[in-house]
RNA sequence: UGGGGCGUCGUCAAGCGGUAAGACACAGGAUUUUGGUUCCUGCAUUCGGAGGUUCGAAUCCUCCCGCCCCAGCCA
C-alpha cells in the first residue's frame, strides 16, 4: 500500500464521513454480548471491530450485557465475557453497562408508546399470533385485541407488570403494520410476561423487553453514535428506526451491519458450541480445540495474534468463511517473535554414543530464540544416552530424507555431529529400541573445523537429565472443512474428528522447561508451538498444549512423494 | 412466488468511470546449526452471466443466474 493510503472498511468510511461532515464530533460504539455462553473467535471481530474503531478515532467504546431473557443467562457468562474481552486486550473503564439497569426506563418508554397509541396489549395465544402473522408471501391479519383503548392498554400493561397475569397470557406489541413485507414490522411484541428471576434485578420484574425494543434505546440512552451489528439484523434496522422516531429519542445511533467471521473446519455458533459442550464432545467452553476465546487462549493463541487476525480478515458484508490457515499464520507470526525455543522429544528412541565417556555430562549452549539476541542463551545437559524422535531416523531413509540414517552422519543442534552405527531392534517385534551412533569430539558446538557439512540438524534430550511432561496434540475439531454443509440428515457432529487430540505420556524434554509457567509459550524445535496448559499442569509433571505445528515443508515433501 | 442483503484469484479483500492493491494458500529459487524464520520470483487480459451507455465499465443502466437472512412471547 505504498502510493495509496491504507483503505479503510466501509464502516471506518462512514465513520470518517461522519466525522467530516459534521453530523459526530465524537465516536461512541459499544460491544453488546448477551451473556448466555462464552465468547467466540467470531466475537472477537465484533470486539475488535467496535473497541478498535474507537481507539482509531478517538472515541469511546462501552460494554453492555444485552441481558434481557433471564430464563438463558447467567452470571457466570457475564464474568467469562469481561475476562475474554480483557484479555483480547480492550478496556471498557468504568462503562460496564447492563440493559437490566434500563429496565425502568424501558418500561416508561413502553408506556409512552401505549399513550401514543403505538402499542397494544394484545391476548392472543402465541399460536394465534403466529397464525395472524401471515407468511412470507401473505399479509398478516390485524389482532383482534389492536384497537383496545389507550386506558385499557395502560391498565392491562401495569398488572402485566405487576405480576397479576400468568406468562403468555398477553403480551405488549408494537402497532406499526399487519401487512408490512418485513415481518419484523407486523406488529412486533416488545414485551412479554416472565415470571422468572433475573441474575441481577432478581424477582424485580415479571415481564421483559425484547431485543428490538431493548436494543435500539439502549443504544440510545448511552448515546451511541454507531451501532455495529452482523448481517442477520439488516431486516430488523426499520423496526430500531421506527423505535427511536416514534418515541422522539434525542439520539439515534446508526444501525450498521457486517457479515460475521465464519471459520473453516469449526463451527462458530453457541448453539452449536453449547451442544458439543454439553454432549461431552469436548471438555468444556475451554477444551483447547474450542473456537471459544477460553479455548484459543488456553490452546496458546496470544491475544495479539488474534488481534493481528481480526485485522487481516478485514470487514464486510460478504458471507464468507475464512481460511483457518491464516489465523495459524498470526500465531505462528507473532510466536515466532516471541516464543523462547526448547528442545522436547515427542516419540522417543534411544540413542547411545558409544564413543563418548561413561559418566560425562556436559553444558552446552543454546540460544533462547534466533529471532531475538536479547532472550539470551541457556545451557543444556548432554551425556551419552539421549532420546531422538522416531520419525528424525530412518533405517531405510526414502529420496530427500536428510535426517539419521545407518552409517549417515548428522548435527544435534547445539551438540556434536553423530554418525549412526548399528540399530537395536527389539527381537520379537523388530521395533528399533536403541541407535548406536559415534560422534565427533571436534564438532562441539555443532561446527566441523574441516568445514564438512552435514545435511540435517536433529533436535534430542539428554537421556539421564530430561524431565517428563505429558504432550497433547490438537488437531483442527472437525474434518469437514464446513460442517455446516447442507446434507441429506446429516449433523455437524458427525464430522467430528476423533483424532483432533492425541496425548503423549512421559515425553522427555530438556530441565529448562521446568520454569515455564502455567499459560507460557515456547517452540519445541522443530516441531511446533506450545504452551504450559493452565489448568492440568504440574511443576512435577508439566503438561504442554500445541498450539500449532510449524510449517512442515519436508511432511510436503513426503506427502507429495506417496500420492 | 413477499421483503432485505450479497456475488472481484483456492480463501479473505482493495477498487467509488481511466484500464484488477494487499494478505493467506500455492509453486519455484537464495540464505539458514529449526526441512523453522528471512529474502527474492511467479500466481485474475479479467471482476456471477448476457446485453446496453461511454473514447473508456469490476465500477453506470437493463434483464437473467446463484447464495444468505426474515414467519421466537430468542438475540
Amino acid at each position: 500500500m505504498s502510493n495509496h493510503e491504507a483503505s479503510y472498511d466501509f464502516i471506518r468510511e462512514i465513520i470518517a464521513d461522519d466525522l467530516k461532515s459534521g453530523k459526530h464530533s465524537f465516536i461512541k460504539t459499544r460491544f453488546p454480548p448477551e451473556p448466555n455462553g462464552y465468547l467466540h473467535i467470531g466475537h472477537a471481530k465484533s470486539i475488535c471491530l467496535n473497541f478498535g474503531i474507537a481507539l482509531h478515532f478517538n472515541g469511546l467504546c462501552n460494554l453492555r450485557f444485552d441481558d434481557t431473557n433471564p430464563s438463558k443467562e447467567d452470571v457466570e457468562y457475564v464474568e467469562s465475557i469481561k475476562e475474554d474481552v480483557r484479555w483480547l486486550g480492550f478496556d471498557w473503564d468504568d462503562r460496564e453497562y447492563y440493559a437490566s439497569d434500563y429496565f425502568d426506563q424501558l418500561f416508561e418508554f413502553a408506556v409512552q408508546l401505549v399513550r401514543k397509541g403505538k402499542a397494544y396489549v394484545c391476548s392472543l395465544s402465541q399460536e394465534q399470533i403466529r397464525e395472524y402473522r401471515g407468511t412470507l408471501t401473505e399479509p398478516g391479519r390485524n389482532s383482534p385485541y389492536r384497537d383496545r383503548s389507550i386506558e385499557e392498554n395502560l391498565d392491562l400493561f401495569q398488572k402485566m407488570k405487576a405480576g397479576v397475569f400468568k406468562d403468555g397470557e398477553h403480551v405488549l406489541r408494537a402497532k406499526i403494520d399487519m401487512a408490512s413485507p418485513n415481518m419484523n414490522m407486523r406488529d412486533p411484541t416488545i414485551y412479554r410476561i416472565k415470571h422468572v428471576a433475573h441474575h441481577r434485578t432478581g424477582d424485580k420484574w415479571s415481564i421483559y423487553p425484547m431485543y428490538d425494543f431493548t436494543h435500539c434505546l439502549s443504544d440510545a440512552l448511552e448515546k451511541i453514535t454507531h451501532s455495529i451489528c452482523t448481517l442477520e439484523f439488516e431486516n430488523n434496522r426499520p423496526l430500531y428506526d421506527w423505535v427511536l422516531d416514534t418515541l422522539e429519542t434525542d439520539c439515534h445511533p446508526q444501525q450498521i451491519e457486517f457479515a460475521r467471521l465464519n471459520l473453516n473446519y469449526t463451527v462458530l455458533s453457541k448453539r452449536r458450541l453449547i451442544q458439543l459442550v454439553e454432549g461431552g464432545h469436548v471438555s468444556g467452553w475451554d477444551d483447547p480445540r474450542m473456537p471459544t476465546l477460553s479455548g484459543i487462549k488456553r490452546r496458546g493463541y496470544t491475544p495479539e495474534s488474534i488481534r493481528n487476525f481480526c485485522d487481516r480478515i478485514g470487514v464486510s458484508k460478504r458471507d464468507s468463511i475464512v481460511d483457518m490457515e491464516l489465523l495459524e499464520f498470526s500465531v505462528r507470526e507473532d510466536l515466532n517473535r516471541h516464543a523462547p525455543r526448547f528442545m522436547a522429544v515427542l516419540n522417543p528412541v534411544k540413542v547411545v554414543i558409544v564413543n563418548y565417556p561413561e559418566n560425562l555430562t556436559e553444558e552446552l549452549e543454546a540460544v533462547n530464540n534466533p529471532e531475538d539476541a536479547s532472550m539470551g542463551k541457556r545451557k543444556v545437559p548432554f551425556s551419552r544416552e539421549l532420546y531422538i524422535d522416531r520419525d528424525d531416523f530412518r533405517e531405510t531413509p526414502p529420496k530427500k530424507f536428510f535426517r539419521l540414517s545407518p552409517g549417515r552422519e548428522v548435527r544435534l543442534r547445539y551438540a556434536y555431529y553423530i554418525t549412526c552405527r548399528e540399530v537395536i531392534k527389539d527381537k520379537d517385534t523388530g521395533e528399533i529400541i536403541e541407535i548406536r551412533c559415534i560422534y565427533d569430539p571436534e564438532t562441539r558446538g555443532g561446527w566441523s573445523k574441516d568445514g564438512r557439512k552435514v545435511k540435517g540438524t536433529i533436535h534430542w534430550v539428554c537421556a539421564s537429565q530430561c524431565l517428563r511432561a505429558q504432550v497433547r496434540l490438537y488437531d483442527r475439531l472437525f474434518t469437514a472443512s464446513n460442517p455446516l454443509e447442507k446434507k441429506d440428515g446429516v449433523d455437524f457432529k458427525d464430522y467430528l474428528n476423533p483424532n483432533s487430540l492425541e496425548v503423549l505420556d512421559d515425553c522427555p524434554i530438556e530441565p529448562g522447561l521446568k520454569d515455564l509457567s502455567p499459560g507460557s509459550n515456547c517452540q519445541f524445535e522443530r516441531q511446533g508451538y506450545f504452551c504450559v496448559d493452565i489448568k492440568d499442569s504440574r511443576p512435577e509433571y508439566p503438561v504442554f498444549n500445541r498450539t500449532v505445528t510449524l510449517r512442515d515443508t519436508w511432511a510436503k515433501i513426503e506427502r507429495r512423494g506417496k500420492k
